[in-house]
RNA sequence: GCAGCCGUAGCUCAGUUGGUUAGAGCACCAGAUUGUGGAUCUGGGGGUCCCCCGUUCGAGCCGGGGCGGCUGUACCA
C-alpha cells in the first residue's frame, strides 16, 4: 500500500475517545448517582440505543435529508430507523409496549448514550451520555417534587453541596403568560415557540437580547441577522416580566406569577400546582436547595407541566478569563402526553436527566473526592532479561496476581532500556528484574520506580545514575509477593 | 443552514518582493551506556505546504473554485 493510500486515524467530527482516568471518574460518579435513585425507590432499565423513528417523536425522514439531527437508516424491509437522540422517548416506548407488566406508577432509571446529528462544539459531542430517572403513571405533583428533591440529593451525594440550586417552572403558566397576550391556540403554535426558545436564551443572551428576539429580531456579532417573534413593546414588557417573577421566597415568586397570569384559566392552574410543590419541598426541608425560578423554560416541546433544572452556581472561566457560572448539568419535566401516543389512554409521566460528561467536567473543577485520587498505580512489570525464560518471567507473574497484584510479563521486543520506559509509561510502581546472575542465586531484583525518580533529582551525571542503581534491592525468590507488597504499601497506603 | 477568521511534520508554529533539496521547538526512535526509566550530548524517522484549476521561466507564498477546522448565530423534535 502506497503511503498517498493510507487512511488518515481521525475520530469523526464530534465524537470522542475517553482514556482509562475518564472511564474511572465516570465509573465511580455513576455508581454513586445509581445508589441514590436506588435509595428513592427507583429500578435500572436499558434500552435498545435503536429505535424505529416514528416511535422517537414526530420527526419523520424525508428523502431529501434523512439525516437532519437524528441519526437515521434504513432497514431491510424499508422501515426507517434511528439512533435515540434521548432517553426519554425510548423510555416511553418501552413502558407502552410493556404496560400490562409493569407496575404502576412505574419508576425506573437508566445511564446510557445518546446521538444527536449536531454541529459540534467545546463540550458538545454527537454521542454523549445521559443519565435519567423517570416516573411514568402518577398524575400528581408530589411525583415532581420529589424528582428534584432526588436530584438535590444526588448532587449533595457528588460532594457539590451549596454550590448548586434545582429551579421549577411551569409550562402551564408560560402557557397562561401567552394566552394573556392573544398568542393562545393552535394558529399560534410557531409563534410560541419562537418565544419559547427566546426566553430560553435568558442566560447567554441577556434581557436586552430576548428583548430583541421577542420584538424585530436580532443582528449577532457576525453580522448575522435572526429574525423575531414580532411581539409588541407592552406584550415583551408582560413576557420578561413573568421571567423575572423570581423573589426572594418561594411564596413571593408564586405570588408575582399570580399576577402575571391572572385571567387565564390555565396560568392559574400552572401557579396552583408550583405552590403544591413549594409546600412539599418546604416540608422536606428542601427549600435552600430547591427554588421556583420563572426564568427557566426547557427548549423541549414535549413538556406539558412543571420543568426543572440543575444549575451549579460556581463561576469557571470561559474561553476570553471571563467568570460566568457553570451552569445547567441536567433538566427535565412533566410529559404527560409522550406515552399517549402508544396507548389508547393517556398515561402521564415526569423525568430528569442529568447530562453525563458535563456533570463529571464540573466535578472535576471542584475537585470533587469523588473523581479525585484516580492516580492509582500501574501494573508491577516482570522484565524480559533472556528470552529463554519467558516461562520462569510468567510464573513471577502468576505469583504476583494470585496475591492480588496488578502484574504483567514485557510483551515486547525491545532491549532493557525501552522496558524500562514502558514502564515507567505505565506507571509501575516497580519493575522485577532477573538476569542470569540473580537467577544463579536464587534472587530477583525489585527496583521500585517511584522512589527511583525522586534519587534522580540528586544525580546529574548518567555514569553516576546507573552506579548508584537507587532504589533497587535484591530478594529471593520466595519473598517476591512480600518485597513487592511493601513498595507498594510505601507509596499507596 | 448563514456569517467571520484560519489550513505548513504527531503537537505548537517560522518561512524574506514569487527563486536551489521547506525549517525550528516539543514529542517519537536509536546510540553514547554488553543489564537500568530521569538529565545531557549525538544521530534518525516522519511533509500531497488541505485539494483542484489558473497566472508565471518558476507558487507554501498571487488569483478563482472546492474541501476541512475554529468562532458566532440558527436548528436541537
Amino acid at each position: 500500500m502506497s503511503k498517498a493510500d493510507k487512511i488518515k486515524a481521525r475520530a469523526p467530527r464530534g465524537f470522542a475517545d475517553r482514556g482509562p482516568a475518564d472511564l474511572a471518574a465516570t465509573e465511580k460518579m455513576l455508581a454513586k448517582i445509581r445508589e441514590t435513585y436506588e435509595l428513592y425507590g427507583f429500578e435500572g432499565v436499558e434500552t435498545s440505543f435503536v429505535e424505529y423513528t416514528d416511535a422517537l417523536g414526530k420527526f419523520l425522514p424525508d428523502q431529501d435529508r434523512p439525516n437532519e439531527g437524528v441519526f437515521s437508516f434504513q432497514d431491510d424491509d424499508e422501515q426507517w430507523l434511528s439512533l435515540r437522540y434521548d432517553l426519554t422517548a425510548p423510555l416511553a416506548r418501552y413502558v407502552a409496549e410493556n404496560f400490562d407488566a409493569l407496575p404502576k406508577p412505574y419508576r425506573s432509571y437508566r445511564a446510557g448514550w445518546v446521538f444527536r446529528n449536531e454541529k459540534p462544539g467545546p463540550g458538545r459531542f454527537r454521542q454523549f451520555m445521559q443519565f435519567d430517572a423517570d416516573t411514568v403513571g402518577a398524575a400528581s405533583v408530589a411525583a415532581d417534587a420529589e424528582i428534584c428533591m432526588m436530584a438535590a440529593d444526588t448532587l449533595d451525594n457528588l460532594g457539590l453541596s451549596g454550590q448548586f440550586v434545582i429551579k421549577i417552572n411551569n409550562r402551564k403558566v408560560l402557557d397562561g403568560v401567552l394566552e394573556a397576550i392573544g398568542l393562545g391556540g393552535e394558529e399560534h403554535a410557531g409563534q410560541r415557540l419562537v418565544v419559547l426558545r427566546a426566553i430560553d436564551k435568558l442566560d447567554r443572551l441577556g434581557p436586552e437580547g430576548v428583548k430583541l428576539l421577542l420584538g424585530p429580531g436580532r443582528k449577532d456579532e457576525s453580522g448575522d441577522f435572526t429574525k423575531g417573534a414580532g411581539l409588541e413593546p407592552a406584550d415583551i414588557a408582560r413576557v420578561l416580566a413573568f421571567t423575572e417573577a423570581k423573589g426572594d421566597t418561594n411564596a413571593d415568586t408564586i405570588a408575582n406569577l399570580r399576577q402575571v397570569v391572572r385571567g387565564s384559566a390555565r396560568g392559574e392552574e400552572g401557579a396552583n400546582e408550583l405552590a403544591e410543590i413549594a409546600a412539599l419541598i418546604a416540608e422536606a426541608g428542601y427549600e435552600a436547595r430547591v427554588m421556583i425560578d420563572p426564568s427557566v423554560v426547557r427548549g423541549l416541546e414535549y413538556y406539558t407541566g412543571p420543568v426543572y433544572e440543575a444549575d451549579l452556581t460556581f463561576q469557571v472561566q470561559d474561553e476570553d478569563g471571563r467568570p460566568v457560572r457553570f451552569g445547567s448539568v441536567g433538566g427535565g419535566g412533566r410529559y404527560d402526553g409522550l406515552v399517549g401516543r402508544f396507548r389508547p389512554e393517556p398515561v402521564p409521566a415526569t423525568g430528569f436527566s442529568i447530562g453525563v460528561s458535563r456533570l463529571l467536567s464540573a466535578l472535576q473543577m471542584v475537585k470533587s473526592p469523588i473523581v479525585s485520587g484516580n492516580d492509582k498505580p500501574g501494573p508491577v512489570v516482570v522484565l524480559v532479561m533472556d528470552k529463554d525464560q519467558i516461562a520462569a518471567y510468567q510464573r513471577m507473574v502468576s505469583t504476583l496476581r494470585k496475591a492480588g497484584i496488578r502484574a504483567e510479563l514485557y510483551l515486547g521486543s525491545s532491549g532493557m532500556k525501552a522496558q524500562m520506559k514502558y514502564a515507567d509509561k505505565r506507571q509501575s510502581p516497580c519493575v522485577i528484574i532477573q538476569g542470569s546472575n540473580e537467577r544463579e542465586r536464587g534472587e530477583v531484583e525489585i527496583k521500585d520506580l517511584i522512589e527511583g525518580a525522586k534519587a534522580a533529582e540528586a544525580i546529574a551525571s548518567n555514569a553516576e545514575w546507573k552506579a548508584a542503581r537507587p532504589a533497587q534491592f535484591s530478594v529471593t525468590e520466595d519473598k517476591l509477593v512480600d518485597a513487592v507488597k511493601d513498595v507498594l504499601a510505601r507509596h499507596f497506603a
